[in-house]
DNA sequence: TCTGGGGTCCTAGGACCC
DNA sequence: TCTGGGGTCCTAGGACCC
């Protein structure tokens, strides 16, 4: 009807399972089969859930509290989350997958965007099949995929797989119109709850009918992202696969807190801590930021709520922890309300170039980690060749502001301090070198 | 009592300059 | 004293994703 671009591509989205509960299935294997919910940060909601807890009717960012009684009811096997271990199993998927498709987007932990367009339809359709059971093989994770001329389509078509016996559903020209006739909008790859309850105030209720609107309305009355999502679902290409995606924009450290935080004391060590975590990111990636955001909130539901964030131009662009934590702690001290009970912070880091001194890194021998001590060692590092001072030390027991599954995790009981320190200096990327004071 | 964390992109509106 | 328009840059906030 509308007709494809003259050169029809083929897009694959592969993505994994009940991925975080999968992964603690892969090394659990006597959990098979069994119901198994994976929680957030805080252990506050489930973040996954296995094919059995989905069937048992656990919602997706349930908080635990909830479904409490379920859970000791069908004896469901709850997991705080083991991020290390998924972002690892990740990886694997995705060196699979690098190893059988030509072009590979990572779209996210769990999910991939293949170039099939070399293939026929009937070729990308076994190719999927083949991928899904090496991936099974090799690692241990269930994968669906679906095969469509658009992303957006791709994203619809993944449904459908996931809901077959087979795993992988190709959706061809002929069968679009017909399958979108079964979607409603707010099922559309794109389309969140504010948009699905305006389109459906104006009559487009299926993503059907979505495909069919005139891309100039969506345009003049929402923004160019939904054009281009209408266009996709016409079979339109307008999304490119992403094979280099640049480096990061910004880097975040937030959490919400085991309890109400209501000092300006204890608010500056989270964030202290943040800032410190933050910045060992930047220098991970090579990077320097020239701004920093901090923010600062109580409960999304308390009554008064209080959300501020300031956001700070570093005087030069820098990675030392020390200077960083100096310019966050100013800032928690203008945001800080007495009266109020916090519940989250954080620290965005922001305008990041690429650093150009060689950057001193500190990595556990064993492990690759990090701990408070060595932490500290960073710390004396920075001020001894950094710029800043350090006027905050980040150490301490666990106390409120972290999170549970902080608290148990062996990084805060360790003796880290007493084991050999590694010290590496990584060259530096001088890709966009900042310029030199 | 207990409600995640880390990103991206777009737009509107204000400040500022010529 | 009165009166502009257009361009750019920045920021805050909204919306979306997993």
């Amino acid at each position: 009807m509308y007709g494809f671009p003259l050169e029809s591509r083929i897009f694959a989205l592969c993505d994994c399972n009940s991925f975080y509960a999968s992964c603690e299935q892969v090394f659990a294997p006597g959990l098979s089969g069994q119901p198994v919910v994976v929680l957030s940060n805080n252990d506050g909601c489930v973040v996954a859930r296995s094919t059995a807890a989905k069937g048992l009717g656990i919602g997706m960012g349930v908080p635990y509290f909830q479904i409490r009684d379920l859970v000791q009811e069908h004896q469901v096997k709850v997991f705080s989350s083991n991020y290390e271990l998924y972002g690892d199993m990740s990886q694997r998927v995705m060196e699979i997958l690098s190893q059988f498709a030509p072009a590979v987007e990572t779209y996210s932990i769990d999910e991939a965007f293949l170039d099939f367009s070399g293939w026929r339809w009937e070729q990308s359709e076994a190719l999927g099949h083949q991928l899904r059971q090496i991936v099974k093989q090799w690692t241990g994770i269930p994968v669906s995929i679906g095969i469509a001329p658009t992303k957006t389509l791709a994203k619809v078509a993944n449904r459908v797989a996931k809901g077959s016996t087979g795993g992988v559903y190709a959706l061809k020209e002929e069968a679009i119109a017909q399958l979108l006739a079964t979607l409603s909008v707010d099922e559309v790859w794109g389309i969140g709850r504010h948009h699905a309850k305006s389109l459906q105030a104006q009559g487009v209720t299926t993503a059907l009918e979505l495909q069919q609107v005139q891309p100039q309305w969506v345009r003049q009355k929402y923004n160019v992202v939904m054009e281009r999502l209408v266009w996709e679902l016409r079979g339109v290409s307008c999304l490119p696969l992403e094979l280099s995606p640049g480096s990061r924009h910004s880097i975040t450290v937030s959490r919400s807190f085991g309890r109400p935080v209501t000092t300006c004391a204890e608010l500056g060590a989270a964030i202290a801590t943040y800032t410190s975590r933050a910045a060992e990111k930047l220098r991970q990636q090579q990077l320097s930021a020239g701004a920093m955001q901090v923010f600062v909130s109580t409960g999304r539901f308390a009554t008064p709520c209080y959300r501020q964030s300031q956001t700070v131009t570093l005087p030069s662009a820098t990675n030392h922890t020390a200077t960083l934590i100096q310019q966050s702690l100013a800032a928690t001290q203008r945001l800080y309300r007495p009266g109020y009970a916090f519940k989250k912070a954080g620290v965005i880091l922001l305008d990041l170039v690429a650093a150009a001194k060689p950057q001193l890194s500190l990595l556990h021998p064993e492990t690759g980690g990090r701990s408070e001590a060595l932490m500290s060692v960073m710390d004396a590092i920075n001020r001894r060749y950094g710029a800043g001072t350090l006027q905050y030390a980040v150490c301490g027991k666990p106390s409120g502001w972290q999170t549970k599954s902080e608290q148990r995790s062996p990084c805060y009981t360790t003796q880290w301090s007493q084991l050999p320190v590694v010290l590496a200096e990584s060259p530096p990327q001088s890709k966009r070198p900042y310029a030199q004071p």
